[in-house]
DNA sequence: TATATAAATTGGTTCAACCAATTATAAAAT
DNA sequence: ATTTTATAATTGGTTGAACCAATTTATATA
């Protein structure tokens, strides 16, 4: 396995970079929940820039939950416990180093699993005649495409998206477009996206059959099963991924 | 009912306001994936402002994921139905006139339901013995605080807490914040933390005894219930309040 | 036609003030 | 002595102009 993906950590402006070290500070309680940052000009001479950009920067902090500025009194830090959500996963995903995560990434799996499971089951139930005809063709698509990463990547990505489209529930689309967003991110660590592909083949038929008599709860079982499939293989594949980079 | 909340919408700054309807632009699809902004200077022209509250705007925008700069290059539009994240929530929740976005609500109460049962399962099958002990203190201060509106918000929070966090899962923790701090958002349009309040009491010794056991299935099956109850509860209130407000 | 160069465009940064909300302080009233 | 009120200091918000740097476009050259 040669894979191992480059790491483009040039946070190429000033504002992004002050934001991504004041970010990494307060998710490390540097700065604690209910303190507040230095103030502008206080921040400006740290990183020895103007307060533009400083505050450039703790807009972006704002727009992420982190931080609340409220004129004439300050910048103070929000209780990333509380108020965190999952918009901090790319902060969360690797440390300073690059390095991946685990526990954040099995957590991710786990929650992968049970989200699959309800896009799944409502998707079976609620899906369009459209939306059944492009899942049947797309499942035929796979079973052609052999390992082409680059193609089943991107069968995957419509995959993703009819089922959360299905689902008839925004929340679901957005929430499954982050993951798929995660997942894109944790791709380029770790091979995922490419797990499991005989086993889901070999379920397709069913799967079909389940959406055409949109049948939710037999999606909800027949997915289930090839989700543990996968987690076990992606589970094995850490293992000797670990064995490889265990060099601390 | 006289408990139409306050609608603070005096986003106070400029660079919060024009966040907000360039976001609402965005979403909305006025701007286009793939499309490029007007340039800086263009909008600063358009708001009748300074490029540095355009640019501050911009900043947040880009924390969000809707929008990509580069210099020299310009300002990209990004597909939000390809990245977009939870992290809308606050502005899809409301229209510009500060109207609940009803079918959104419908979609968040649907995932709301879907989550708190996975999690209850999960929580009732990892929880410690001190999150056992603060779970039956609080339903048995649920109890005894009758209708106090502020309490029975304080003590919503402390389950909402300790559930996610007894799931032992950090993205389910993350999610649930983002849904709690959702909740709150809704509240102040429609009260939805109060409701079903009986209901859950009397489940409570039921789901503490699913708790004791470990019994993940069960606390799933009897927080269910307490759901279906709720939502039918809350479309009834809905209707009402739709009656009264139907003055456009 | 292809390539190299120059110019225009566009976002990034700096400087220097000043405005407005909040907080801290001091004075005045009770 | 406490409360209230007025004042000053602090802190984020805004403005304007100028310049830097990456990118794109237009132009000249081979």
């Amino acid at each position: 396995m040669e894979n191992k993906k480059e790491i483009k950590n040039i946070a190429s402006t000033r504002s992004r970079r002050i934001a991504d070290e004041l970010c990494r500070k307060i998710v490390n309680k540097n700065y604690k929940p209910g303190e507040k940052l230095p103030t502008e000009r206080e921040l400006a001479e740290q990183f020895k820039t103007t307060r533009h950009s400083i505050r450039e920067a703790l807009k972006r902090l704002e727009a992420l939950g982190l931080v609340k500025i409220r004129q004439g009194s300050g910048i103070v830090v929000q209780d990333i416990d509380l108020i965190g959500g999952l918009e901090l996963f790319d902060t969360l995903i690797r440390d300073e180093e690059g390095k991946v995560n685990l526990p954040l990434l099995k957590d991710i799996l786990e929650f992968r699993d049970n989200m699959v499971r309800q896009v799944v089951r409502l998707a079976a139930e609620r899906h369009t005649q459209e939306e059944l005809d492009e899942l049947r063709y797309l499942f035929q698509k796979r079973k052609t495409t052999l390992y082409n990463p680059e193609e089943l990547q991107k069968i995957n990505e419509r995959f993703f998206r009819l089922f959360s489209q299905a689902t008839r529930n925004q929340i679901y689309e957005l929430l499954y477009n982050t993951m798929w967003h995660a997942f894109l991110k944790i791709n380029e660590m770790v091979d995922i996206l490419l797990i499991g592909k005989q086993e889901l083949d070999k379920l397709a038929e069913r799967i079909l059959e389940a959406f055409e008599q949109q049948d939710g709860d037999l999606a909800e079982l027949l997915i289930t099963r090839h989700l543990e499939t996968v987690r076990k293989q992606f589970e094995m594949n850490l293992k000797e991924s670990s064995n490889d980079s265990n060099s601390s």
